[in-house]
DNA sequence: CGCGGGATTGACCATTCTCAAGATGTGTGG
DNA sequence: CCACACATCTTGAGAATGGTCAATCCCGCG
């Protein structure tokens, strides 16, 4: 019997605990039931039928809120290894939708399967509460970023920030990673107008820090960018703790 | 034995859920030990010693983020009836500071007592992950208002939600409510200026909508306000499933 | 080849900020 | 009781960040 450690989730939460065989087998057996998804075509879950919640295996999701006056806002992007809709498991979700920009899969977690999990292994639900309290930390950070962050630093933190997630899946390192989103997503998520996004990266291009381009983003001076952004990404690690 | 129905976190649970003599009587229980707090003094828990959670009795506190460049992001409002960092008890707590706004009351819950009440009545547990869950939707709810709304609206919006959460606990009603809060407070809120917050204030009142003043908010025209903010309380109710 | 989604860019506009000057009110020390 | 410091609120004038509208370009796809 062989145990992957190749999955993003199990990538992710290895970074912050030492995982044990038994654990690992435990979160491969969370893995089973994969579905896939289509870009763009919403997987809502709400209310009572919503038991589920998924990991993304691969692929990008956005969650988001549509205002009365027909704009969006995106609270959040989903990366593989990042959990959709945990809470309406743990807690109760709140209102808003998912939807896959790429074509997704992602696996079923079903909540008995997952409560059993918590009950064998403290340590391994220590580890997924630790990454959904992080999840609510981002949205903590981004609401900081919108209220009090001009546009540059705004654009330039949101890509740092990204690519310290990716890296932690293996996704990226700190020359760059790929990235599907286009600059109506940046701009729905950074409450910006497309046309203002399109202006900043060019502007951090011609600056030499960073490039935003046909699926890829590039740092080209990634300590001048950092400094630039304030990019502390203290709030990301967590450390500390839960190494015991 | 008398079981005191006044406390504001059990009026505000008793809305969502017929709590039983039982689970009154251990709502009671966490309420034991009052601490006071002073204005403007941070009561800050951070990591391994703040493994203790609050629930507010009286007056007013603000949790926020320091920016590096010295500006602050408050990130939500408590008042009384609501938990102050109960997320560190539940998972980990985000890094953010607790600043109280006047001369606070604040019952201290040991995260045992908690963890008993919780294990001995489900209930209730329901009951207080419900409220954690608003209060998670309330952060989203904050940051679609500071991406996707103009000045007005946003104000407009923040005053009515306030309205709606101290209605819950019986401090306010369709007239208005007492509000400790300054200018600055809005300011650092929504991401404003405190000069523009003062303009848009007036822009309010003269219009004969709502005033802020003195210490007092005061709705005038709430049908009219109500319909300029697209202010809709679905996201604080949360009612549904949780009556069955 | 024509269409549609994304990216670009310019010109102009407006919401919001910054700076600055007062006004008002309250608490403290003399 | 007065004077002063300090916090809060107000208002004006000018600047700036970011938005809107509109045209163009590029490219993959049926």
């Amino acid at each position: 019997m062989n145990i992957p450690v190749n999955l993003p989730l199990t990538r992710k939460l290895s970074t912050f605990v030492a995982l044990s065989k038994a654990e690992l087998a435990l979160l491969d057996h969370l893995h089973q039931r994969n579905r896939f998804f289509s870009a763009g075509r919403d997987m809502v879950h709400q209310g009572q039928s919503g038991q589920a919640a998924y990991v993304l295996m691969s692929g990008w999701v956005c969650s988001y809120k549509l205002q009365p006056d027909g704009t969006r806002q995106i609270v959040d992007f989903q990366i593989p290894g990042d959990f959709l809709g945990l809470r309406s498991v743990l807690l109760r979700t709140s209102d808003h939708s998912f939807e896959p920009i790429v074509d997704i899969e992602a696996a079923e977690v079903l909540t008995e399967d997952l409560l059993e999990a918590f009950a064998q292994t403290p340590r391994l639900a220590t580890a997924i509460l630790w990454a959904a309290s992080r999840d609510e930390a981002m949205v903590v950070e981004h609401l900081v970023g919108i209220g009090r962050r001009d546009a540059v630093v705004r654009i330039a933190h949101f890509l740092l920030e990204l690519g310290s997630r990716l890296a932690l899946v293996g996704l990226g390192d700190t020359k760059g990673y790929d990235c599907p989103l286009t600059q109506y997503h940046l701009a729905d998520a950074l409450g910006l107008s497309a046309v203002h996004v399109n202006r900043v990266l060019r502007q951090l291009r011609e600056a030499g820090l960073v490039t935003f381009r046909e699926g890829h983003v590039r740092f080209h001076d990634l300590d001048r960018l950092v400094k630039l952004a304030d990019f502390d990404p203290a709030y990301l690690d967590h450390a500390g703790p839960l190494l015991k």
